[in-house]
Parts: C-alpha cells; structure tokens; sequence
DNA sequence: CAGAATCCTCAAAGATACTG
DNA sequence: CAGTATCTTTGAGGATTCTG
C-alpha cells in the first residue's frame, strides 16, 4: 500500500522520487502510449512482480500522473490510463532523459576517472 | 563506498537516482553557489550525518557532478565544487521543480482524492 | 578536519500462496 | 483477471568509535 504523505511533505522530493522509483519511469512510458490493463503492463515491463506492479501504480495513482477505471464485466478488467497532469509532466522528463543520453560520455569518462581505469593499473 | 555501476547500467536511472537520492539534491543545491568544504556541507544540511554526507559526496563524484580537492596543509581541507557537467543539468533539473511548484495544488487535490477527504467521510 | 570502520536496526523488496 | 495477505530476506541508513 501506497504511505499517506505526512503534512504533504516536500512536494519536489515527491516528484522526483515519483520519477526514480524503479518502475514508475517504465509503466509511465508505457501509458504515454495509451491505456492498458494490469497484465498487459506485467508484460511489457519484464521482470517486474506483482506485487511491485501494484504498488507503482497505486502511487502514481495517488498523485495524479495516471487514473485507474474498472470495468465491471466478469471477470473484471482495470484500465490504467496516463492523466492530464501525467502528460504535463512528460516534456520535463524527456529533457532529462535527453540530457542524459548527450551527456553519456561525460559520465563514463568521469566513473572511469573516478574508479581508476583498469587496463592501465593492472 | 559508492558501488561501482555492473556494466554501466542505464544511464537514465542512474542519473535519476542521482537526482533523487535523499541529499544529492540538497548538496548540489549548495554547490551551485560556490565551493564548500566538508564540515560546511554539513552545517548547511542539517540532520545529514556524515556517513550519509560522504556517501553523497562520493557518488556525485564518481559521476562527474562534483569534483573534490584536497589541500594539502594540517589539518588538511577538503572543498568540494560543482563540475561543468553538474551545471549542465542545473536547469533541467530547475524546470522539474517549477513544475512541482506550478501543479502543487493538483497533485495535493489528486491526494485527497485517493485517500477519500477526511472532514466529508468520517 | 575529513573521513573510515563497525555494529545495529528496521523498512522495503522478493517469493509464495490465496481470493472476489 | 487483478489483485491481497503473509512470510522471509536483504541492504540502506543511523549511531558510535577510531584515525591520518
């Protein structure tokens, strides 16, 4: 189960860990790309349990980056869909992301630099 | 110790983590306005403890955010400085905590709409 | 001063089984 | 199908002590 804010803490601290926790980027990625059901995203986002599955997507329920419908059929089927507030947020990520990838080389060189690179001291 | 990336694992992620790992954020927060030292890191992160200090310190070094030099008097000084790399992701990461601040009253109203509004309900 | 090393705890992640 | 419940395991974070 998703854990009650306490006072609404740090809001930024909120969205980020919204950001970085395991899969939320994953699932996320997936619902930019239209509606799914619960299986379907066990599926896409391989290696993912259940239960880790559930309970991603009761938080970003909780803060409004997806909605969550049920369609009372038997047996039941849940739709989860990105919201509008999801959808805001998406260039933002995707910045970072970019960022990321331009600056690839940049981090490698200074993990090598930083963890000594191998083939020259040993 | 910071633990050395296992095949350099996506980027992304390690970026994101990097972002929202409790204090990166903070401490970078500090840099950006000039060099500090260890102790004066410290103070101006209260309730950090040291351990949680120099952890920080060293994964932001060892991806290229931050750079540490030691000068060499007695006792020495450590000062620790934000990289151009750093200053490179400064804006992007400003732009997400804009938007936290510009949709704060949407996702705190999604809150309430998840966990039921307690004056109504009960 | 700027850490490293050690011990400890507790909460989160994983595996498994069960259900409306 | 879409979960909940329970148990176990692991490892990140805190407190404390020690040091070049």
């Amino acid at each position: 189960m998703a854990t009650m804010p306490p006072e609404s803490l740090e809001l930024n601290r909120l969205v980020l860990e919204e950001i970085t926790t395991k899969w939320s980027l994953l699932v996320l990625g997936c619902l930019c790309g239209g509606p799914m059901r619960f299986n379907a995203l066990r599926r896409a986002n391989d290696g993912i349990t259940q239960k880790a599955l559930t309970q991603c997507l009761r938080r970003l329920e909780a803060n409004g980056f997806i909605t969550r419908s049920v369609v009372s059929t038997a047996p039941v089927a849940v739709v989860y869909e990105i919201s509008h507030l999801g959808r805001s947020l998406e260039p933002h990520l995707q910045a970072i992301l970019n960022w990321a990838d331009q600056h690839r080389d940049e981090v490698l060189a200074a993990q090598r630099r930083f963890w000594g690179t191998p083939e020259l001291s040993r």
